[in-house]
DNA sequence: ACCAATTAGTTTTACATGAAACTAATTAAA
DNA sequence: TTTAATTAGTTTCATGTAAAACTAATTGGT
C-alpha cells in the first residue's frame, strides 16, 4: 500500500543535504555555489569558453559570466581572448586555483563517504548503476521531448 | 578506475530534472515552486500551523508566509486563528484545493513513471529500498551533528 | 503580578539565478 | 562587399529564497 511514494522528495532531501553540506565545507576557500563545479571542470577541461562551462554544467551564461567574474578577481582563474574568435573568452585555472581541486575533491570525497557509508560495497555499486540508468532516461526523455517540441507548435482546434 | 564519481552530481541532475518536470506539469493551476508541497501537505496534515508546515517541508517561516499568503488568496487554502494560542494560525485547504490534490499527485506519478521507466519491478523496488536508506543515514547524521554543535562552541587555542 | 525569554508569524534586506535585452564579433547569403 | 543571422559574453530585470529584524502573544521564573 503506497508503495508509489514520493521519490522526488527523497531525491530533493538528498539533494539539498548534499548541497549544504559541500557549501559549508568548501566556505572557507570562498568558493560558493556553482563556483566550486566551474573550478573543478576547469581543472581537467581547461581552456574552455564560458558558454561550453555553462552548458556543461548546466547554467545560464549570465550565471558563468557572473561566476568566472568572481573566481578571476579572486586569482583562482584567468581569461584569454581566443585568437582566431574575438568573442571567445579561453577560461583557464591558475595555479592557485588548482592549488584548490584537492580541498574540492575530498569534501565530495568526505561527503560520499558518509551518504554511503551504511551501504556495502554491492549495495554502493548496484545503487550506482541504478542513478546512471534513471538518469540516462532521463536524458533520452528530455532528447526525444525536444525534438517533439518542433510538431507542437501547431493551431489549436 | 575513478570508481568513486560524483554521486552528488547524479543526483543534483535527477532532482533539478524533477523540478522543472512538476513545475511545467502543475503551471496551468498556477502552482507555482513550493506551492504544491504545501497543499500536499495539509491534504493529510490538514490544520498544520505555518512554524509546523515549514519545519516539516524544510523551508523558512518567511517562505512558509509567502507561500501560504498566495495560496489564500488563490482560495486553495483558508486561515484560522487558533483559539487557545492567538499566535498561531491553523491553514487548512478548501475544497477547491482539495479538488487539485488529484492533478498533483497524477503529476508525480507521471514523472515517477517516466523516470522509472527503464527499470524492472525489482530494480524499482531495490532503489527505493537504497534512497530510503541513504536518506536515513543523512537524517542520522544531522541528528548526531546538531549534537556535536554544543560542544564545538569553545575557545580556540 | 511582573519581567525575561520564547514562540508564531511578518517584513525587510541581501543575494543568487534565469530570461530577455543588449553589444560585439563572426558567418552566411545576396 | 554589404546585409542578415548567429554566436559569445554582459547587463538589466524579475523572481524566489533565507537570514535577520521586528511584532505580538505566550510561558516561565521570581
Amino acid at each position: 500500500m503506497k508503495q508509489s511514494e514520493r521519490i522526488g522528495a527523497k531525491i530533493a532531501y538528498i539533494f539539498s543535504h548534499n548541497h549544504r553540506y559541500i557549501e559549508r565545507a568548501l566556505e572557507s576557500y570562498n568558493l560558493k555555489g556553482p563556483m566550486f563545479a566551474f573550478l573543478l571542470t576547469l581543472s581537467h577541461k581547461d581552456g574552455c569558453s564560458q558558454e561550453c562551462l555553462a552548458r556543461y554544467l548546466k547554467f545560464s551564461k549570465a550565471t558563468a559570466t557572473r561566476v568566472i567574474t568572481t573566481l578571476e578577481k579572486q586569482g583562482y582563474v584567468y581569461r584569454e581572448k581566443d585568437e582566431d574568435d574575438r568573442r571567445i573568452y579561453r577560461v583557464f585555472i591558475s595555479d592557485e586555483g588548482r592549488g584548490l581541486i584537492p580541498a574540492i575533491n575530498s569534501a565530495l570525497q568526505e561527503w560520499n563517504d558518509i551518504f554511503l557509508s551504511d551501504l556495502s560495497d554491492e549495495e554502493e555499486q548496484i545503487f550506482r548503476n541504478l542513478l546512471d540508468k534513471t538518469k540516462n532516461t532521463l536524458v533520452e526523455f528530455d532528447r526525444k521531448s525536444s525534438k517533439q517540441m518542433k510538431n507542437n507548435y501547431q493551431i489549436s482546434g
